[in-house]
DNA sequence: AATGAATGAGACTTCATTCAT
DNA sequence: TATGAATGAAGTCTCATTCAT
């Protein structure tokens, strides 16, 4: 959706705006995600963040919703190069620990994103109730797993488990990790990666 | 647990009605939480799937929160005697299956109530934004579990590892459980419990 | 409007019991008023006060209005009965006097319920918000004061003055002790009738 | 006075139309309440009279508790530059008639204003049912009248009486006025302005 | 006579959204 | 682009009133 004046005199400097505007917007909201909460981040909320009339955050995102979907996008495009490039031909020796390795390094960096992303996974719903974000999201990250640890086990690198099992809890380990982070925002996030990958080590090799 | 009205006039006459009333509303307030989410979970929707007027839920919940803690008291009551119960002098040697066991079945049987205190967990917050029930909820149980682990550590018949991370990873991968069940309806509980069981074992068996 | 049961079996038991009963229930209004005000004065708060149900208000008052209105008749015959009479056959000479001494000695004995009919008097309305008891109410009192001025300017003994603002003055007079003496309970009423009868002597007798 | 809608945004941009807007709404809350009473004076009905939605009124005021306010505030406001200015260095000599006047020629202008203060003064109460304004919000204005009235002993040119009650039925004595203008809009008030001056007049001065 | 239960109208408030400037 | 103003839908809560028992 082009949203710049379009008559061609004022070439990039519209768009420019409108790029840094809309970033700082989603940062805004980010903020308000992570502070208040989804319900409380209101379009007004953001607006008094960004220190704007609410009528800009309406101006860039007609609706509430194309904001959240922003913040959405926003995140999924930072976890994907982060993590996803990491996740990219990665032997299937190793891939636990560098799953494990890159999530919590994106948590390091990006706490925030995470936690507003997980506001809006609970809370982010349509009109019926359903959320519009839910694990269905994340069958693409969950196949890779499972498919690096099938590959594993073929190899005999692995032992015998439910790749389907140890997916899903690997992904849940993690999520409880996010929680704990931010119940103890001191925790000592690479002492926690490497007994998590040892968790998974142990629970994974061969017999 | 006293529950009149507040006319304080007949203290016993009347309180079966009154008790199942609440019990129905409760009930409704969780389908409702289920379905459609904690945001829709109005007043008017409880009374609507109740099959009574907006004033009824009011008369017995006065305010839209208590509904909510009688929907978090009813449900803890019910994991109190559920899985409480079974956790209660248990060896240390069995209990990460005790465990696992336990909340696996109370899945089966309760699927829906840990639904709806998922939702409430999530968006049920103070003014502030701050969440009325979070981790810290959980401190009891997450000190049961830790000791449990510690004493296994002690006595020799559980390995080396960080009693809190796999205390919180415990937690976390029951929790990816039920994700995954609301994903995957049919998902077979006992094949997953062994794997969970499995899984555990081998991650928190001596060397 | 007769209440009881009419089959004749328990003469005056019914009749008896429902007139004690009408008798708290307005006293119970008066106190609701005179401490919570009319807009608080909810059937549910006169139920609690008698500690009764709310069903036993609307059984023998089946609007809350009739409820007021039976207050409103209460205190007014209970006027009638402690000033009222006090002001039959008195020489014009020591009306005034007498007039406010007759008010001043219902105040010390009825605050309460002099306090309650100034709630009514100011909050209960009509549909269209027209007062129910406004100064016409008191047509009857202030012209019995001003044919006692007027009659006492005939004969000489009191001065030249308009009998219609004196009349005024002086009951409005009253009306401010009533409202000092809501703030300031230990109010010499003694003194302060003695000094408003003296005030009003000045201000009416012949020059 | 800032009375933007908290966006923080424009600092005085827009403050006219707000200022006019205000106005309007505190003018209609005044209609509303001499006409139909504190009670009917909901946010819908002042509303109504100003011709817009509700949501304008809530826009301006985000609580009714606050347009209530600014028509204390108004009238207030209104009474200090009317009858305050009018009462600083007076001599005590005329100071019984110099009140009297003011108030009176206040009431010929405001009449309107002093009727839905006095609607606000009975009416507007917090949780517990006390009123917010109540006669010690005028203890500034007693305390002066009786300044001037005991001064005015001092130097002889009054009599002997006591101050506060001669102050309080003077107050009452307006009050009363205002009541009877209430019912009696016809009323000549120069007349009744005269007679009440001398009535006091009468009352006061030395024997 | 008395009660608890239920109802529904109406008030306040929040907030996403629209719109003229 | 940006803003303030305005709107209206929807939610929570209160409370007088009705009714079956």
């Amino acid at each position: 959706m082009r949203t710049g004046n379009g008559d061609g005199t004022t070439p990039d400097r519209g768009t420019f705006t409108q790029t840094v505007r809309r970033a700082q917007l989603v940062g805004c909201a980010i903020d308000a995600l992570v502070e208040v909460g989804y319900q409380q981040t209101t379009v007004a909320e953001v607006a008094r963040r960004a220190g704007v009339s609410k009528g800009v955050v309406t101006y860039y995102f007609p609706a509430r919703d194309d904001l959240i979907w922003a913040v959405v996008a926003a995140v999924f495009a930072s976890v994907g190069e982060q993590v996803g490039r990491r996740l990219e031909d990665v032997p299937p020796r190793g891939f636990v620990a560098t799953y494990i390795g890159a999530w919590v390094d994106y948590y390091r960096a990006y706490h925030r994103e995470m936690m507003a992303i997980a506001e809006i996974w609970t809370s982010f719903r349509d009109a019926n109730g359903r959320p519009h974000l839910d694990a269905s999201t994340l069958t693409q990250e969950r196949t890779l797993v499972e498919t690096a640890l099938s590959a594993g086990q073929a190899a005999g690198t692995l032992g015998d488990f439910s790749p389907r099992v140890v997916a899903v809890t690997l992904k849940a380990a993690l999520d409880g990790l996010l929680a704990q982070l931010a119940l103890e925002p001191a925790l000592d996030l690479d002492e926690y990666r490497d007994e998590l990958i040892a968790l998974f080590d142990r629970a994974t090799r061969p017999a």
